[in-house]
Order: C-alpha cells, then structure tokens, then sequence
DNA sequence: AGCATCACTGTGAACGTGCACAGCCCAGGT
DNA sequence: ACCTGGGCTGTGCACGTTCACAGTGATGCT
C-alpha cells in the first residue's frame, strides 16, 4: 500500500481528503461539515471555526461530481456558439464577449464550457450534451433567425439568455441587446449634423437582429429621405464589406457617408474607398458600429457606435444565473454611445 | 407516486432515464448494460442489440457526474490562458488555437473548460479547480518564462501540454511548438534572396519563446553580418511593433527589410512606415510571422511565415489525451511556411 | 465422467456528497 | 414537574455509475 518510502507528515497515500476526514478532524458529523460548506447555518460558532481549521489544514476541496450527483446541479454554464461560419474567430467581438463571461463568470466560481454547434453533427452532440443536464444553462451566441439549436434547447427547459433579439423566439427566451435602433439613428444624425447630404449604409445579414435593426433605425432617422437605393447587403465579414463599398459607389457616386453596420465591414469599406482614391472623410464619412479594438487602428481612426460589451457579458451572465435560480426570464437592452475619430 | 394526472407513454414523471431503466427495459442487468457503454466487450450479440435498442427508445445519455464520481476522471479539460495582459484576445492566433482545440476535443466528446488565470486571485482558483481532480488535463496558452502556475500544476502531477517551449520548465512538460528557428531563418534568408542588404529585426518579448527564437533564427541566418543595432524589441502587440519600427526608422535610416516577429506587430510597423511616407516593399521590406488572418488583410498584404496552427492546436490535444493515457510527456515541433504577399 | 476453461451475466459494494429526519440539550412557560 | 420549542448535531439513505467478484451453462480435454 505504502508506495513512498519517505515517510510522509499528513496522509499516506494521494488521496484526496473527503468530507468526513475533515469532520474527523474537526470532531463533529459529517452533516455540520455539509452545513458549513452551504452557507454555514445551524451551526454552532465553535463548530464553525473548528470546520474551518480543519478544511483549511486537510487541504478539503469539495468533489463536484459528488455534489452535482445528487443536487442534480453541475455547477457550470455552456457559452455556446451556433454560428455555422468561420466568421466568429474573425470578429473581434466573439472574443471580447468570451472573455468577458469567463470572468463574470469566474467571480462566481462557475467555470464556462466552450461549445460549438456549427455543423449538423456538432449539434446533435451539443443539445445531447446540455439537454442531459451537463450544464445548468447556456449562454446563447447565435445571431441567425430560428435557430434549431435554440428550438432544441427550448424544448428541454434549459435556461438560455441570448446575445442580440433572439429572432424567432422573441418573448421565448431572455436576451441582453444593445439598442441597436437608436444606435443607429444616433450614427445617421451624427453623419446629417456634419453636414452630409447622401448617407448610405451597408448592413448586416438581414436575418440578423444586428442586420435588421440597424436598418430600421437609419431608416427611421432618415423617414422621409429614405432611399432603398442607398442601402447594401453585407454579411458582418471584412469582404462583405469590401464589396457592398464597391456597390454603392458604382450605383451612387453621389453619397457623402456611409453608415455600416459592423466595424469589421467598415474596414472592408475603408478598403476599398482607398483602393479608389476617395478621401476618407473629405469624399465621404464612415461610420462604423460595435467600436471594437480594430476601429482605433484603422486609417482613419473609425468613427463608430460603442457596444458596451463588458457591460453586455455580465448581464448575460447576470440574467442566467437568475433564471437558473428559478427567476423569470428578463431582457435587457444597454445604450450605445458615439466614439467620434478621424472618419467623420 | 403518481404526480401525473394525464396519461403518460413511456415515463411518468421528468425523471431522466438512468442505466437501471435501460436494463429493465433490455431485459438484463445493470453490468451488461455498462459494458456495452464502455466499448461492449463480453457481451454476447443478443444482449448488445437489445441494449442498444433500449438507450435508443429510452433516451438514454449516461451521467457524467455519477461516472465521474466512481471513476475519478472528469472526461473535459481546461484551456487555459495565464498571460497577465489583455493581449490575449486581441492577438488573432488565440482565438483560433481556442477553436481548434475545441473542435479537435469534440471529435473525442470531451468539453472544454475556458480558464483565465491573469490575476493572482484567478491563479489561484485555477489551481485549485485544477488540482481538485475536476479536469483531466491542461492545455496551456503560457508565454512567459517561469509561469508560476505551470510549477503549482507540475507540483500535483496534472497532465500537461503547452504550446510553444515552455521556458524554464523544458524536459518537464511536453509542448507543441512551430520551428521558430527554421521559420525565421528561411525569412531571413526570403529577404536577402530578394536582394535586401540592410535587414532589421522586431523581436517578440525576450521572456517568450517566440521571442527569444525567432532572434535565435535571424541572427543564425545572419552569421557573422549579424548587427545588434538592427535589433528592436518589441511586445506582440500592435502598438509596440509601431513603437519598434519608430525607434529603428530613427537609429538606422539605411535599413531596407524587417523581419517582425508576428503579423500583429508587423500590423504596427507598417502603420508607422505609411505615416513616415516610406514605400513597402520598394524602400522597405516587411515580413512577419504567423500568417493570421490579419496578414492578407494589410496594405500592402503582408509576406509572412505560416504557422500551422490548426495543426498545432490538433497535435496538442493528442498529445493530451494520450499523456492522460499514461503515455510519457512528448513534444512535437512542426514546421512553418513562407507565404509571400505584397509586403516583400 | 470429471474437471478446467471460456464466454458471458448478475450482484453488491463503493465513490463523496446533500438532505430529511430524528435526536439532543437547554431555556422558558404552564 | 411537565411540555414546548428552538438551536444545534448526528445518521442513514439516495444520487447513477463502475468495478471486482461470483456465478452460470456450455464446451473441450484428460
């Protein structure tokens, strides 16, 4: 049994202690230890501080498996990924976003699944994993409408909050959102206040609420100026952008701005304006959304509408563990805010 | 017993359908039923069949929590980022190694733990999840030399691969790495083989392994040519490679190339030449490192040395399980590609 | 015929928790 | 003196699985 040959000071071989090596050493029941470790109710002050020593000296970590066995709880969240492109590790938003729900996260001593529902057969896997109750809910980065994983999830009760109006299952399942309309609308006044006359824009996917909404608001600002003309189709990537720049200046040499919908497109735009010798923004203004790092970067210095990501992650996490809680599912929407550079 | 007033078909209440469902309705015991779940080996025909058939009508999915608990094995591991600064997510190669390792991990049905240990406060959660026996093994994202948490997770003999040579740690953990060496000396040589007489060098951190190599290579390929004056040190980010290129611009006008280190800080370098009104490649020269997908993307597109990276993140997470295995720790070095856009 | 071997199957004991329950002691009211 | 109840504690069971072991019947060998 003794497999070192050192003699060893606490315990002689790797096991891990348990909960009852620390009630041994605390000298009460395994039931006060479980007590103290659960908030530390009913319990005696004396009782309590003995536990406390003992955990700290035994080196006690509680065994999650043994707990979420029979809490039914694991103790953990999924960050989930249903997009089917390889754009989502283009998008420097995808990261930021990651990274901030880890560490929302973390504080909560909840550790983030990374999970990826691309294909057809990762998402079997997927929904077989969380509907099997692996995770207590999901953090849900899907932007296309009717999302079947979605469908899948909602049919098993799992706890989602979404990222952006879960489009197709509005009022179905939470989400935290950026006001993309006004957003919008605050982007196409800043373009009218200095001076611009014809103000295009490219959008997003327009099964996307990001796609959807943002048009709606620079068209709502625009009302009766409105022109369907002036309006590209993008797809949130660099090239999308890149081509909806070339679109809109072989259709209508005339406009002075542009309004495009993610910052990623905006540098395909910039692109190409460059490539065609068009001076940003003496020829036209670029106004770009999501204020990721890449806008601070580009030539110009974009000007663009800020998402408060860090801002939009905690909520996320906020909301789940709320609705893993038994609360009702809620929405919240955050305000954007203008960052003004070079391109306007 | 019956909460159900209506009528059910299979199941009455939500309960989920545990191994003892399974058997039942197969017809055997709770044994047979586990052996056909871990590979099926002595189980006779008839019984596989009919057990197959009951966890598909029943809707069987094990419980990892209960497996985990009697095994000791968790079946996930971590990924795990120890870098201090934000760098992380703004440097491009993280996000696809984190996705490689994911997909290559969801081949084998094992989930992915996303672990930041930045702050002391983190180092030590990360730790102590770790080490609690609650993942398997550890993927390591760690640059810098003397990571504190490589030595804590060494100390508790938890299974190890990091990526790219794990300085001050070499000969204990296996690593996957691309060949800095060779890739930066086949730079080198692209640069003078293209004519180039005056080459200078943007080094990563001197604490990293890219960074201490791809110097290594350059002044390998130099030979006796070698300059110290022609070296800048800069950080892997975008700011520090426009500070370098300054700094070089300045001490040395006659240079004609740079190697940088990596496409992010070349991403700076060249922002700093277009704003000194210096032409690439016709006055200067860039090549880069890593090929990410930033590269392509630059004015002039960026000649680059191509890091596998798909590869490397594939390698490192068989590396992982097979040392989960019982195998010994390995190390695999995989080689780097020169790809030559417009910037040389 | 007897016995060993083989291929397969069932059973009981863990694994480390949380939770319901019962029990304890002590104070305070009748 | 008795009950009541509140504060605290210990005990047994359950969670769903794996694993070691014992047991089965059939086959083949001596």
């Amino acid at each position: 049994m003794t497999v070192d040959s050192t003699p060893v000071e606490q315990n002689g071989n790797r096991r891990r202690p348990t909960i009852k090596d620390v009630a041994v050493v605390a000298g009460v029941s395994r039931g006060t230890v479980s007590r103290v470790l659960n908030g530390g109710h009913w319990v005696s002050p004396e009782a309590l501080t003995a536990v406390q020593a003992a955990i700290k000296s035994t080196g006690y970590a509680a065994n999650r498996h043994a707990r979420s066995l029979v809490t039914g709880r694991s103790n953990s969240v999924a960050f989930l990924l249903t997009e089917p492109q390889q754009l989502l590790f283009e998008d420097p938003n995808f990261s930021v976003l990651l990274r901030g729900a880890a560490d929302a996260l973390a504080k909560r001593d909840i550790p983030l699944l990374l999970m990826v529902a691309g294909t057809p057969e990762e998402r079997r896997r997927v929904t077989d994993y969380v509907t099997a109750g692996h995770v207590d809910g999901v953090l849900l980065i899907s932007s296309h409408a009717d999302d079947p994983v979605v469908a899948a999830l909602l049919r098993e009760q799992v706890p989602i909050v979404a990222c952006g109006t879960p489009l197709g299952y509005e009022g179905k399942v939470g989400y935290v959102a950026a006001d993309d309309i006004a957003g919008a609308r605050a982007m196409v006044r800043h373009l009218r206040d200095i001076g611009r006359q014809h103000i295009a824009t490219i959008t997003g996917p327009l099964d996307t609420p990001g796609g959807v909404q943002r048009l709606q608001g620079y068209r709502d600002e625009l009302g009766s100026s409105y022109d369907e003309g002036l309006v590209a189709k993008g797809d949130y990537s660099r090239l999308g952008g890149q081509r909806a720049m070339a679109e809109l200046l072989a259709a209508r040499p005339e406009i002075d701005a542009v309004f495009v919908a993610s910052d990623l497109m905006a540098a395909g735009a910039l692109a190409t304006l460059a490539a065609q010798g068009k001076r940003v923004p003496e020829d036209i203004a670029i106004g770009g959304f999501d204020d990721s790092y890449l806008a601070a970067t580009m030539t110009p210095a974009l000007t663009t509408m800020r998402q408060p990501f860090e801002r939009i992650s905690s909520e996320m996490v906020r909301l789940l563990t709320e609705l893993i809680d038994g609360e009702e599912p809620a929405t919240v929407i955050l305000p954007t805010t203008l960052v003004q550079r070079a391109s306007t």
